[in-house]
DNA sequence: TTGTAAAACTGGTCTGACCACTGGCCATTA
DNA sequence: TAATGGCCAGTGGTCAGACCAGTTTTACAA
């Protein structure tokens, strides 16, 4: 598919369902390009299509927002409360790890409880070439892992909230922090998650497969809550830092 | 004015005025950006504002052409690929609660964990509510009720996705089932969970909040799951069928 | 403390390059 | 002759970098 095509599908679905309010501001194109690895031009191209549908408005030299949509017919409320607990409180890589924590553990539970003989053989295609990248380096290896296990939960919703909770993810997260420190320490670790994560599904163990998924996740919930922590440091990124594979925490 | 605004309004008067007629080829990008004085960019852009319009197609290696379709002017939503992808796929109510139970029930742990006094007295109101209104004809108050569990939580993200999946019922299920069928043993058992989860929350306890709030979706889920095996006729709305209320299983 | 100018954002536009797909032309081949 | 295959020009798709034009923040001078 078009990547233009891609990123506004990508876009909408994240104002759609969950990330961003009608109001709201979406990241600078800048921003949406870097985050999500394409040219400011796609990203302009993606959202003057979104303009077209109305979902998002645009002001020169402010930003894009989201569409303040009039419902149907309903007399609704004009400001929803979430709204306001949203602008009030800035989402955190933390809420969203925390919510993922509870979905790849379900996802993982249906998937070893699921699973068709070809989705093991999807998910052990994905492990096996995940094995031999480096997860912080390249997250696409360890994002088609994750992704063949959603998948084999067979629950649509759940692949759907999952994908758009990823999405929110290289919105947010500024600056992916794990792969801007290659600790050998943390990158055995995530492996080793991996290896268990893969045999308990294989193993068809749903309470299992559901225990070390979760595991896993708030694992790097908490790396990734001590590395903020530590200070900003470890942000800085070295001027002529090459993007290459300008992955984002997949974890 | 901008100018790609200009010219995604002029491309669309030379369709409207007669220049063009629906299904006939339009120029190539580089021959308008030629004849039109600006940047192919531009062209790019404009072009991407009237597709997302639906004025437009573009093919690969062939061109853009004049929509067949004939605008229904508003910009209503043809079908989102959301709703596409739940077309036709009975399940998706089961695979909606499925995900609920997980989030309702960490909304329920973190609510028991972080609400505020504030966040208690809502519960509270929300809760005393609910007790003076019967949950299958009026889900207002019923909703009012998690909702208020859910904010409790502090966890925006949570928050924010757990509203998605309302959207999402509410396009989704055809017909609210319970509603339709007030039955008085399943009124009382809701009726039941609410009081429980309650207590566990104003008691602050956070697993036993989950794990009812966990239950209790599980029991709507299975309550409708066989319902549902039931036969089809429960599921008929008569054609007129005013949305009065609307209210679709919030439980 | 207050004003104002500079700096640091944001979107708007342009350029020129390269890739990937389509369709037609044409030589080779069966 | 008819079918096959490669070549090539045209078209949309994408990219990188540059500069212009509004907006907001910062910082320094009065």
């Amino acid at each position: 598919m078009a990547i233009a095509q891609d990123i506004s599908f990508r876009l909408e679905q994240l104002i759609l369902d969950g990330g961003l309010t009608p109001g709201q501001k979406m990241p600078s194109e800048r921003q949406l390009a870097t985050r999500l690895g394409v040219s400011r031009a796609i990203i302009r191209e993606s959202l003057h299509e979104l303009q077209g549908r109305g979902v998002i408005e645009t002001r020169h030299g402010k930003g894009s927002f989201v569409a303040r949509i009039v419902p149907v017919d309903e007399g609704s409320t004009g400001d929803s409360p979430l709204q306001q607990m949203f602008n009030g409180h800035p989402r955190t890589l933390y809420d969203l790890l925390e919510v993922r924590e509870q979905l790849e553990g379900q996802a993982a539970y249906l998937a070893a409880e699921r699973a068709t003989d070809l989705d093991l053989h999807r998910i052990t295609r994905a492990y096996e070439a995940l094995e031999q990248t480096n997860p912080l380096t390249n997250a696409d290896p360890d994002h088609s892992f994750h992704q063949a296990i959603v998948e084999a939960s067979h629950n649509p919703v759940l692949v759907h909230v999952l994908s758009g909770l990823k999405n929110l993810m290289l919105l947010t997260v500024q600056a992916s922090v794990a792969n801007l420190n290659p600790q050998e320490e943390l990158r055995k670790a995530i492996s080793r998650h991996h290896k268990r994560i893969y045999r308990a599904i294989m193993a068809r163990k749903p309470q299992a497969s559901k225990r070390i998924a979760m595991e896993h996740v708030r694992f790097v919930r908490d790396a990734m809550h001590d590395i903020e922590q530590q200070g900003t440091s470890i942000l800085r990124m070295p001027a002529n830092t090459p993007e290459s594979g300008a992955s984002t925490t997949q974890n």
